[in-house]
DNA sequence: GTTGACCTTTACGGAAACGTAAAGTAAGCG
DNA sequence: CGCTTACTTTACGTTTCCGTAAAGGTCAAC
C-alpha cells in the first residue's frame, strides 16, 4: 500500500507548496500552525500541511492572516457548547457572505476589463484594415 | 431635465464612496486620479467619480493601488500604437486570468466553509435531541 | 469681525506580512 | 576531522495604505 509520508521538514513544505521558511516560522509565530519538534527541528504532520493548504487558498482569496487564524481557530472548536458553536457558525456564515460579495465584484471587474479588451481589439482591427 | 452635478467637493465624494479625505489626497500622490484645482481645492469631475468607483473595487477585489494604477493607465491609452495596444490587451487578459483563478478559489472556500457550518449545525441537532 | 465648517500641506506613526542579514547548531559525508 | 547542507533564533529593514496630529487658509454666516 502506497502510504505518503506522515511528517515533513520544512525545507520540504517550503518546496511543495513554494512559500520561504520565513513565511512558515512567520504563521507560526502567529499561531497558525504549531509543528511539533525534534529537538531544535520543526516537523510538519499532514495536519499542518492541511491547515497551510488552507492559509495559502484562504490569502489567495484576499484574507488576512488574522482572518484565516479566525477561522482555522473555529474549525478547531467543533465541539465546545452550544453558545459557542452558534457563534462559529454566525462568524462564518458572516465569511461566506463577504466572499459572496467579493465574487460580485470581481465578476464586474472581468466583465469591464473584457469589455476593455474588445474595444480595444476592434479598434486594432480597424486600423489594420485602413492599414491595406 | 435632472441633471447631476457635475462636480464634487472631497467631502462630497467622501460622504458619497464612504472614505477619508486622506484616502483620496493619497491617490492622488499615487497618481490614480488628478482632480482639477480651483485655487487650492480640488474640483472632482465625473470622470474622477468613475475613476474612484473603480479603484474601490479593485481594491475589493484584492488589487493593489499599483496594479489599480495601471489597468487605469491602461484605460487611458486606447489610442496610442499597434503594439502598445496589444500590450495593453495581454496585461488585461493576464489581469482576467488572474481574477478567474481568484474565482476558482473564492469557490472551493465558500464550499469548505459551508461544509463546515453544515457539520457543526448537525452536530448541534444531536445534542438538542440528547437534551430532550 | 469672529466663529465655524471645510479645505489645504507637511510629516511622523503604525499595522501587516514578510525579507534579509547575522550568527550559531546538528547531522551526514568523505 | 572538516566541510556542506539544512536548520535554528534574533532582530532590524521594507513595502503598502493610509491614520493622525499640527498648523494654517478660505469663505459664508451670524
Amino acid at each position: 500500500m502506497l502510504q505518503h509520508k506522515t511528517h515533513y521538514s520544512i525545507g520540504e513544505l517550503c518546496d511543495e507548496f513554494g512559500v520561504t521558511a520565513r513565511a512558515l516560522r512567520f504563521y507560526e509565530d502567529e499561531e497558525l500552525i504549531a509543528p511539533e519538534r525534534r529537538g531544535t527541528q520543526r516537523l510538519y504532520t499532514d495536519r499542518d500541511r492541511a491547515r497551510l493548504a488552507w492559509i495559502l487558498r484562504g490569502k489567495r482569496v484576499g484574507l488576512s492572516l488574522a482572518e484565516i487564524k479566525e477561522l482555522l481557530d473555529l474549525y478547531d472548536i467543533g465541539d465546545g457548547r452550544r453558545t459557542q458553536r452558534l457563534k462559529t457558525v454566525e462568524r462564518c456564515q458572516a465569511r461566506v457572505d463577504s466572499l459572496r460579495r467579493q465574487q460580485i465584484d470581481i465578476d464586474a471587474t472581468i466583465k469591464e476589463l473584457e469589455g476593455f479588451i474588445n474595444l480595444v481589439k476592434a479598434q486594432d482591427s480597424e486600423q489594420s484594415a485602413q492599414e491595406k
